[in-house]
RNA sequence: GUGAGUGUAGCUCAAUGGUAGAGCACCGGACUGUGGCUCCGGACGUUGUGGGUUCGAGUCCCAUCACUCACCCCA
């Protein structure tokens, strides 16, 4: 009995070739750049205790208040699946005793994350992120060391676009002065905010700042400014920052309305939107978080990271992007008989030991036994560079007969020169 | 959670309320040392699902599900 067609779940979606090969490109970059600033990679559960969250991430949250999948297990512990890392990398830290390696800690992950909400463009249940986090630092020149990392990674995928948009939180000081004079303003003027922005009032009033409802946005204009209300040790910290950024080169433009949607972020906060995305125009979000490793039972903390969502940075890299690099995603070569070749007796074609001798010598390659001009059309399909073939000759010289795809020469070398020019093809250009 | 749009073959799309089709892709054959063909043949669908109206529904109505986009929020 055939029940109803299968499917992947409600935003989550299967990556199939030649999009895996994209992808497997980015994160063999992401191992490469983040190596070359000290980072090493962390793996943490996909699961974790829900308490984490609501601790790390803040009961206020959307995350938290309506995007988690939560689930009791068979034992009764709540279990959720993670909606982001940060709050887990932190409780590794804490748990594995890392404020006693030599601070700062760099570390970085790459995986899948899940928040329920309904799916569109650059938004799914499960996505992808990719994260690094530098705990134990020292203050602004730890934000710009991973704003560093964050840009030398973007621009060696080929985005030459990208603006990092800053802007500071400030302290907690800092914060409850701001949130004090911000319900001085909006309280009076509860009537003219929405549903949304009033519930907010109660819970994380620094929120209402960033809605796009036009009516509101007008209200907001005159509201004070968190930039006005920073403690000094704040506003000295953002100086710092943005004055390290200007010697280096980096480039930014300061969004006094950036706020982000996580409580644990404390001064630095930046994103990197891109306007070719839609709605969801986020590729990068992070900041610095002060008091986050305290808050999950470690050591008081300086720390700063940021998370650039996979899924969305795919669906915008550029045309031109090394990653996309014909090199990396050749197909295989297609091994052929040419004419009719002695059968060996045993079923074995005699290509088989051919191929295993070019797999041995780094030449990706599958025997066909499709015949021309179909083995052009396969080639092409397959992404082939090239055709190898066997006839009784080169079967008894030991030679290999080879049809390049883009030049259309062919030439007949003997077995090791042949497997050298192919391998060629598929060597990366740094 | 709210709103709008869209659901026909693996893909892209046709079919006035009157026999469900085409192109591409796929499989087989012709072609026995070579070019992206060509020719012949094949498989391919409970028209998302369930109801309703009708002599008759892919087409009209209702519901439902899925997808897409937007709101919300974020990566």
């Amino acid at each position: 009995m055939k029940g109803r067609a299968l499917r992947a779940p409600k935003g989550t979606r299967d990556l199939l070739p030649p999009a895996t090969g994209l992808w497997a490109a980015v994160e063999a970059e992401v191992h490469r750049i983040f190596a070359l600033y000290g980072y090493r990679e962390i793996r943490t559960p996909i699961l974790e205790e829900t308490e984490l969250f609501a601790r790390g991430v803040g009961e206020a949250t959307d995350i938290v208040g309506k995007e988690m999948y939560t689930f009791t297990d068979r034992g009764g512990r709540s279990l959720t699946l993670r909606p982001e890392s940060t709050a887990a990398v932190c409780r590794a830290y804490v748990e594995h005793g890392m404020q006693t390696l030599p601070q700062p800690v760099r570390l970085y992950y790459l995986g899948p994350q899940f928040r329920y909400e309904r799916p569109q463009r650059g938004r799914y249940r499960q996505f992808h992120q990719i994260g690094a986090e530098l705990l134990g630092g020292r203050g602004p020149a730890s934000d710009v060391e991973i704003l560093l990392l964050l840009v030398a990674f973007l621009r060696r995928l080929g985005f030459a676009e990208l603006t990092v948009l800053l802007n500071t939180v400030g302290d907690a000081p800092s914060r409850a002065a701001y949130r004090a004079a911000l319900l001085a303003y909006l309280e009076p003027r509860a009537a003219e905010l929405g549903e949304e922005s009033r519930r907010r009032l109660g819970t994380n009033p620094l929120r209402i700042l960033d809605s796009k409802d036009p009516a509101e946005q007008e209200l907001l204009a005159a509201a004070p400014r968190l930039a006005d209300h920073l403690t000094p040790a704040s506003r000295e910290h953002f100086a710092a920052v943005r004055a390290h950024l200007d010697r280096l080169g980096v480039a930014y433009r300061v969004e006094p309305r950036l706020v982000r949607g996580l409580d644990y972020y404390t001064n630095t906060v930046f994103e990197v939107v891109s306007g070719d995305l839609g709605a969801q125009n986020a590729i990068c979000g992070g900041g610095a978080y002060e008091g986050l490793v305290e808050e999950l039972g470690g050591p008081p903390t300086y720390a700063v990271g940021f998370a650039i969502g996979a899924d969305r940075l795919l669906e915008v890299l550029p045309a031109g992007s090394p990653l996309r690099a014909p090199g990396r995603h050749r197909g295989p070569v297609l091994l052929a008989a040419a004419g009719r070749l002695p059968e060996s007796g045993d079923g074995v074609s005699p290509l088989t030991p051919i191929a295993e001798r070019l797999r041995s010598e780094g030449v990706p390659v599958v025997e066909t036994g499709a015949r021309a001009p179909r083995l052009f059309q396969l080639a092409e399909q397959l992404g082939a560079p090239a055709l190898a073939f066997v006839g009784e000759e080169e079967l008894a010289r030991g030679e290999l007969s080879l049809r390049e795809l883009g030049s259309r020469e062919q030439t007949r070398l003997p077995f090791a020169e042949a497997a050298d020019r192919l391998r060629r093809y598929y060597e990366e250009q740094p």
